[in-house]
DNA sequence: GTTTCGGGAATTTGATCAAATTTCTTGAAC
DNA sequence: GTTCAAGAAATTTGATCAAATTCCCGAAAC
């Protein structure tokens, strides 16, 4: 393992653990997160925990409360407004950027990925769903040669991971967006305006889930 | 100083002085920051500096190279489009909110910071312009009540400061931005639409300039 | 041009201090 | 005698620092 883990530093390895415990609803909204905690669970030292912390805090993954502790983030209604607001703006652009720079590779891999959430839908699989969802559009959206909406893009998946996850556990994985398939669609016939669309009306979809739990008093 | 500073946390103060320093371009574009070099600079301990980095960097204010330096981002034509995007989507919609809430005194708070923003242009001051403009703008997007779209919005101007102050430095001070009036009588009027129009001329023209300013190599 | 070596910077650890929360105790009121 | 509350001790957790280690970079030697 020494060759491997050389060169990638502690506290990346450590942010990139805890990003994912967030991003994929390892953590349930309103749980409190400690250093000395994830000191343990992580098997890192000190100032690298620290850093991912810091580095979750700033990207709005994690809550600062009024005493110097954190937690993960309750999604409220108000929250969820600005959310979709701004996810329908940047990830549709995303979308419409990167299907102008298609290659048939790509679009291969992305059929692949599809397949990989479908299967999770049929098997009910939640957490396999969320990790391919996310690289479905995170592939998509790489593509688009737009670093800076894709950091975006990233840190406004992270504010919604962890109701996401409330919301698949609630009504299970078989009613979720999954509006892959007009995308490829879309992708194959080289429309990209078409492919913002699906992309658009997978987003809406979601949104339109939580808000449906939020109504509900669920989340 | 005791009193005061005891409370709010060092790395807390580190990270506003570090942010400040970008924010108002105190340094330039492609410049490297060192963790010792801060230490010496801020009069700091390391783990305060290092967590104050990291937040930066999570935000994108700071740039991570290949080695494990960090550096100040130049903006690139590419990233200052992306920049344009999202600023012009999510400015003018805080405007539009805040318009819906603003109070008589909160108008008269923006009026008299307006008033420093005038002085600071006609006496060619471009550190008190920056942090002037800034107070604006920002005084009037809290009013919004959309803490998410607020955090996008300081993000974005972590970008776009330290290559502001250099065309700042070098067309002066008397050409710059300055659509506040405009806003100001919308929001006298009570014209949420009209006062999102303005505070998006004002953006756009600040964008125009950096962007002529690219084109001309300055910067 | 390639390799090796040394200086300097980043990373990491562990210890120590400070703050906050919880628990326990004690005393008064009913 | 029981209950409640205020306060103090103990425990947990966060903040900071200094030392040790690892790593990168450039210069010198080959």
């Amino acid at each position: 393992m020494d060759d491997e883990t050389r060169k990638i530093p502690s506290h990346e390895v450590t942010y990139g653990r805890l990003r994912d415990m967030i991003l994929f609803g390892r953590l349930e909204p309103g749980q409190p997160v400690t250093i000395q905690g994830l000191v343990r669970d992580l098997d890192a030292g000190m100032t690298p925990v620290r850093e991912a912390i810091r580095r979750l805090t700033a990207e709005g993954a994690l809550l600062p409360q009024g005493n110097r502790r954190v937690a993960v983030p309750n999604l409220t209604p108000a929250l969820l407004e600005q959310l979709a607001f701004v996810r329908l703006t940047v990830e549709p652009k995303l979308a419409e950027l990167a299907g102008a720079a298609l290659t048939p590779a790509l679009i291969e891999r992305l059929d692949g990925i599809d397949g990989a959430v479908d299967a999770a839908i049929k098997g009910g699989r939640v957490s396999d769903y969320l990790e391919s969802n996310h690289a479905f559009h995170f592939a998509l959206y790489e593509a688009s040669g737009a670093p800076l909406l894709v950091d975006i893009a990233r840190s406004l998946w992270l504010r919604f991971g962890p109701s996401l996850r409330v919301v698949c556990a609630r009504y299970g994985a078989t009613a979720l967006p999954d509006r892959h398939e007009e995308a490829l669609a879309a992708m194959r016939a080289g429309d990209a305006k078409a492919l913002a669309r699906a992309i658009e009306n997978d987003i809406q979809q979601g949104i339109d889930q939580i808000r449906q739990a939020q109504e509900a008093g669920e989340i």
